[in-house]
DNA sequence: GTCTATATGTAGATAGAC
DNA sequence: GTCTATCTACATATAGAC
C-alpha cells in the first residue's frame, strides 16, 4: 500500500503545466515498483480482459516475482480498482485541460467539443489505463468496481454539467432526454478504442472526424419521418 | 456434434415467415439439450463474461451435469464460437426482415433507418446472444474468433452495402471515409445494450430516439468549425 | 522489498458405468 | 444421453527466509 491513488491524474496534470519542463527534473523518476505493477496490470488488461490476465503476467512485466505483488497491493481487485480510477482520472484530466485550455468566454458548444477532443485524447493518449477501464469495468468484483464508483461518477456528472449547460444554451436537441444524450455520446466515443489506428492519419483529424459524427450525424439532411 | 449451426437464424426467419402461424406445430418444440447448453451460455456470458463463466454453471443452468456438456460440444471454446455465431445471426435476421419489409421501391436512407432500427431490436430482443457477442468477442480463443470469423465478416459486408448504396444516393456524408462511419455507426449502435431499459418507454420511440442521434448528431445547428 | 516454496481452491476436460 | 468420479493444470494467495 502507499499513496499511489491518482498517479496518473498527477502525470497528465503535470504535462499540461506550463512551467513543468522549466522544473529541475527531480530525478528521471523511474516508476515505483507500484507504479509498474500498474501500468503492467493496466496493459495486461487491455489486452486480454480481467480474468485471462494472471497476477504472474503482471509481476513478470513488472519485472518482479508474484508474491512480491503482495508487498504492494492487497491482490488482483485491489490491483483492478486502481486501474479502474486511473483510468477514469486520466479521462477527467485530459477533459478538463482541453476545456480549460479554451479562451475566456467560450461558449457551451466550444466547450462540448473541446471535452469530446479530450476524453478522445485522454483515451488514445494514456490508452493502457482507459482500454482497461472500458474491457474491465464490467468484469471485476462488486467490491472492486463499488470502490471505484465515486470516481466514475464524478466523471459522469462532469459530462451531465457539460451537456445542461449546452442544453440552457439552446445548442442540444430538444426531443431527446439530456441523460439519455450523455449516454449515447461517451458510448460512441469509447468504441474507437477497439479500432482507432494512429497510422492512418494524425490524431486532430481524427478528432474532428468523430466529433462531426455526434454533433451532426452521419446524413447529410435532417431527419424526415419515416 | 450436431446441426446446431444455426438455431437463432433459424427462428427468427421462422417468425418473419407469413404461413409459420397456420403451419401445424411440429410438437411444441421443447428445446433440445444442445439448444438449452447454448441459451444458458448465452445468458451467462453476457452477464458475467467468457472467463468467469464455468462449465459447470452453464451445464446447471441447462439442467444437466458438467460431464454431460461433452457429449454436445467438443468444449467451452466451440460454445463460445456458436453462441457468437448465433448472436450474428440474430442481427443478421433482424436487419434483413426490417430492411426487406419495406415498401418496394424504398430509397437508401429508409433502408439504412430500417437496418438501424432492426439492429436495435435483434440486439435488445435477441439480448442474450447478441449482448454475448459483444461481452465476450474479444476474449475467446483466437481458434474461436477465427472459425466465427466468416459469419461476423458477413455482416460487416451488409453494413457496407447500406453504406454505400446511401453514398452513392447523396445521403451519407461525404467528408468521411464509409468504413469510418461503419465502424463509428455499429459501435454507437451496441452501446446501448449496457443500459437499454424497457421499462423507460416502448421500443418504437427508443429506436426512433437513437436513429435521430445516429443520423443528425446531437446538436441542433451544423458544425462550425471551432 | 523481493525471493522461494507451498497451501488451497477450482477450472476444463476425460473415463467409464449405467 | 447422462451420470459420477477423477485427472491435470494453474489460479490466487500465504509463509517465512534473505
Amino acid at each position: 500500500m502507499k499513496g499511489a491513488d491518482d498517479l496518473l491524474a498527477d502525470r497528465a496534470a503535470a504535462a499540461g503545466e506550463p512551467g513543468s519542463a522549466l522544473r529541475p527534473a527531480p530525478a528521471p523518476t523511474p516508476d515505483t515498483t507500484a507504479e509498474q505493477i500498474l501500468a503492467a496490470a493496466a496493459r495486461l488488461f487491455g489486452r486480454q480482459g480481467f480474468r485471462a490476465t494472471t497476477l504472474r503476467q503482471i509481476a513478470e512485466n513488472a519485472g518482479i516475482k508474484a508474491g512480491s505483488v503482495y508487498y504492494h497491493f492487497d491482490g488482483k481487485e485491489e490491483i483492478a480498482a486502481r486501474v479502474l480510477d486511473a483510468g477514469i482520472h486520466a479521462l477527467t484530466a485530459a477533459v478538463r485541460s482541453h476545456v480549460d485550455g479554451l479562451p475566456a468566454g467560450s461558449g457551451a458548444r466550444a466547450r462540448l467539443a473541446a471535452a469530446v477532443e479530450g476524453h478522445l485524447w485522454g483515451m488514445l493518449h494514456h490508452g493502457d489505463f482507459t482500454a482497461a477501464h472500458i474491457r474491465i469495468y464490467r468484469n471485476v468484483s462488486d467490491a472492486a468496481r463499488a470502490r471505484h464508483q465515486p470516481v466514475r461518477s464524478a466523471y459522469t456528472r462532469l459530462w451531465d454539467e457539460l451537456l445542461s449547460d449546452c442544453a440552457a444554451a439552446g445548442v442540444l436537441r430538444r426531443d431527446i432526454p439530456v441523460p439519455m444524450v450523455r449516454q449515447f455520446l461517451v458510448g460512441a466515443l469509447n468504441w474507437p478504442v477497439d479500432w482507432y489506428d494512429p497510422r492512418r492519419g494524425p490524431f486532430e483529424r481524427f478528432a474532428a472526424q468523430i466529433t462531426a459524427l455526434v454533433f451532426d450525424g452521419i446524413v447529410t439532411e435532417p431527419e424526415l419521418a419515416h
